[in-house]
DNA sequence: CAACACATGGCAACCGATTGCCTCGGCTCC
DNA sequence: GGAGCCGAGGCAATCGGTTGCCATGTGTTG
């Protein structure tokens, strides 16, 4: 089923056709319904990849991601679906792995069919990615790079509001847990948290590096063991459940003991006990703004390359956060509970 | 940087160029080192458009799942993904957003460019999946469809895991609340566990059908509330982690008052308290055979539609379940707590 | 030494669209 | 009535590879 075959049927020339479909107006109306009957007759889909070789527009997106099954992404990557089947576009995933160099090499492979690139929470150097965005229109993902286009949460505000809400809930010593180094999100929620607890007036110190998963938050909850801190405030909300579930095996009770709180508002936020406390992420709207950026890009207009677009969060208090208590007794031993409400 | 650029700079013509990078042996040794080191000097990627154009071979796949963000797909997208990768192949991801209709629409509209697809839970009929099925290479993973090569976990063995582990709590009468209509997983379930419950002389009543997420799981709870189950099996674990809040809700205690298990094993099955019981699939397994099966089909072989592929399952025990307890007294109250050990 | 096989490389058609340029007929306008 | 314009459609080149077929050169064999 080729543009000829249909040219054929209707008894016009092969770029006739082609216009009938690409060009309205520009063939005669009567034609035009002449040629569409006789597609619809045989069935003739357009052949996108003859299309792009010619036009080199694909229609394609391409949309890294450090892990798919990272529910932060997952949102992510809806929100980027959408937007752009809306604009008739289709969106191929580039699975970092948590891994700069497996994201460069995924990329690579898809490079050259894609009309430009959305990067979430990429690992690569601000080199690398400028290095890509000369090739191809780029759209960068809760990280700021210089002279390339962005999308980020409000993380100064995110940290400001948990320091804010743990410190009128009397918490004077907060402990933040990192995510990876190559994290810029990570850097932006640090410097943040830390400049609103000196405020405040509050202690904060920083443990990690730890990975940003429920592993590296069970880690983190070891090492935290004997400070200090009557607050920890996690990288994301994986970390903040992990630190959860490890300080409770320690024999610590949250919130009675210790509050918690992370970034983002994945579901699970809300289905472990106690509920997580955290800064909500416009998740999937990261994703579609993203999107709809680099599709204006695509068609024509020049990616404003200025400050990063700001995206509102929210914090959400849940059950994890609670009013500062003095001075634990014996954190180890099981005491007798009280009543326990779940939030 | 065309083929003809770089033949140009080795001095050969261009034919010879393709040959050099498609078809090893058929150039001379010497030539094709001088053409690759002439093409690594122009920095020369081969455009993957313009070869599809004339092979016919997009090296891509479509991989279609209900929903992105249900995290066990996020498993199966990875698996997916990392096989097509070791092949060389390319994923394309189709959110069917839970519809029949827009998984057809997203279909429709890769179709044309994906050497094969696969089918992850798909919400499409017999017949449209068959239909497909004669226009490209396709698997089906989580359905037997008759005619089309399958993948699927082994539901029976699975069902028929947890009705032991509960009959061996000493439960004796079973509820089972149902996923979608569509989903052909939760017919298997349901039928395999009405089998083992008779096998085993168990009660077992079906309820529903509920959406496959927490919320469904929740709605659930409510339904069940009065009914005379000492033990619910939900479609999956998003479900059962609904219904685990659901239930509490109510004031019941899970598992005192009554066990919980769900399938799938999702890493928030081992995050929420209790701990759910759960029949494990192997995600990640099901996305890569489903693709290895479908490129074997791509590059050849007739893909044998005989008996669907079962991949096996395991039970996870956690916390959500245990021995059964005589009747429960007042079950709204909050009654004195004795010790509740976590697991 | 003729005949033939084989390895190697070039020529040119082709995949299925898009698009610049040209032609042709009908109209308008002076 | 002729110049000029416009709308509509066709021709053919083009995108960047692939591949069937042929030409050439070298080695092998009888």
């Amino acid at each position: 089923m080729t543009i000829y075959d249909v040219a054929r049927e209707a008894g016009v020339a092969a770029s006739t056709v082609s216009r009938a479909f690409s060009r309205p107006g520009r063939v005669n109306a009567a034609t035009a319904e002449r040629i569409r009957e006789a597609a619809g007759r045989l069935g003739y889909r357009t052949n996108p990849l003859a299309r792009a070789l010619v036009t080199t527009r694909t229609h394609m997106l391409a949309l890294a991601v450090p892990d798919v099954t990272n529910p932060v992404f997952a949102e992510v990557i809806r929100g980027a679906q959408a937007a752009a089947g809306d604009a008739g576009y289709t969106v191929l995933l580039a699975d970092a792995q948590e891994s700069g160099v497996r994201e460069r090499a995924s990329l690579e492979r898809i490079l050259s069919v894609v009309d430009g690139v959305v990067l979430a929470g990429s690992r690569m150097s601000d080199s690398a990615i400028r290095m890509l965005a000369k090739q191809k229109p780029v759209v960068v993902l809760n990280r700021a790079v210089v002279d390339v286009p962005c999308v980020v949460t409000d993380n100064e505000r995110g940290a400001r509001l948990v320091a804010e809400h743990l410190a009128g809930l009397g918490h004077e010593s907060l402990a933040y847990v990192a995510g990876p180094e190559a994290s810029w999100a990570d850097g932006a929620r640090w410097t943040a948290l830390r400049e609103a607890a000196a405020d405040l007036g509050l202690q904060v110190r920083r443990h990690g590096p730890c990975t940003p998963d429920v592993p590296g938050g069970l880690r983190a909850a070891g090492e935290l063991r004997g400070r200090s801190a009557t607050a920890v405030v996690a990288y994301n909300d994986q970390q903040a459940i992990g630190l959860l579930r490890g300080l409770t095996a320690q024999g610590l009770r949250v919130p009675r003991d210790v509050s918690v709180a992370g970034f983002d508002d994945i579901d699970a936020a809300a289905l472990v006990t106690p509920g997580l406390t955290t800064v909500a992420a416009p998740l999937r709207a990261e994703g579609t703004t993203a999107v709809r950026h680099l599709l204006a890009m695509v068609q024509g207009a020049a990616g404003h390359t200025g400050a990063p677009l700001v995206l509102p969060v929210r914090l959400v208090v849940r059950g994890s956060t609670a009013q500062r208590r003095r001075k634990r007794t014996s954190p180890a031993s099981g005491t007798t509970r009280v009543s326990g409400s779940a939030r």
